[in-house]
DNA sequence: TCATTGGTTAAGGAAGCACTTGACTATGGG
DNA sequence: CCCATAGTCAAGTGCTTCCTTAACCAATGA
């Protein structure tokens, strides 16, 4: 079970959806997909190829990543086509720039302080 | 078990920690843990207070935090200090970048080709 | 010295994950 | 019609994850 998420103001909410986007990043079968249908829409057994695993676990991957709406696929005759959804992997990378820059506004102010007044090291800062 | 990684040249080569760290994203406790850790170093069981879970089960999120290069700790007299290593997190946002930038530019190659020779539309593009 | 604070170790359990096999359905070409 | 192709469903297995409790050790402050 996760953690209840403080809202805080002005800040994005990534409602738990992270969870399932990250787990679904955190697999290199997954993450290999992910860079196969950058390139463009492909069928399963296309995705499947270069896979050593069975269809039906390839099949399983590609759910995951439908479950956190990483890709979306049609099923038109007896193929289904599977194309990339572009916007939660955008909340992804959003989030850890997110990170990155709180965490070098915190340096740039930490740089600041020590510039203004040397001889008075932060509170465990370093 | 992931992928063989196929090596592409002038490719960023995430050898298989990418694993690790998306897995260690994938938790909603864990990436508290890096937001108060962005905004400082700070001590075990302060890392703990918020969170409503029992002190080992703190430890053992730091010790993935640590596991995967996240995050870096030090014990001075009796409390564990830890702080944030934010390299790691960059490759993470490196990978995601790289997917959106290949993305964006296939669609502009798209963009091209349809305004050349509007009648033929790709394979599978849309 | 002795209780408290801060952390660590070990063991175990419930749930989830990645994968398999086997059986099955449906589409489409010859 | 027949067979191959493409996918789907169900069940099961072994491994991992997240969390717990209980016992323990080591610094610290009164």
């Amino acid at each position: 079970m996760g953690v209840d998420q403080p809202i805080v103001k002005d800040m994005p909410n990534y409602g738990g959806s992270l969870d399932r986007v990250f787990q679904a990043l955190a697999d290199g079968t997954r993450r290999a997909m992910v860079e196969r249908l950058i390139r463009g829409p492909v069928s399963v057994s296309e995705l499947a190829r270069p896979l050593e695993m069975s269809l039906p676990a390839v099949m399983q991957h590609v759910q995951v990543l439908e479950a956190c709406g990483l890709v979306r696929s049609e099923k038109i005759g007896r193929v289904r086509t599977c194309r990339i959804e572009p916007d939660v992997l955008r909340t992804a990378e959003d989030w850890l720039a997110e990170q990155r820059t709180s965490w070098e506004r915190r340096l740039d102010r930490l740089g600041d302080y020590l510039l203004d007044d040397p001889g008075t090291p932060e509170q465990g800062s370093l």
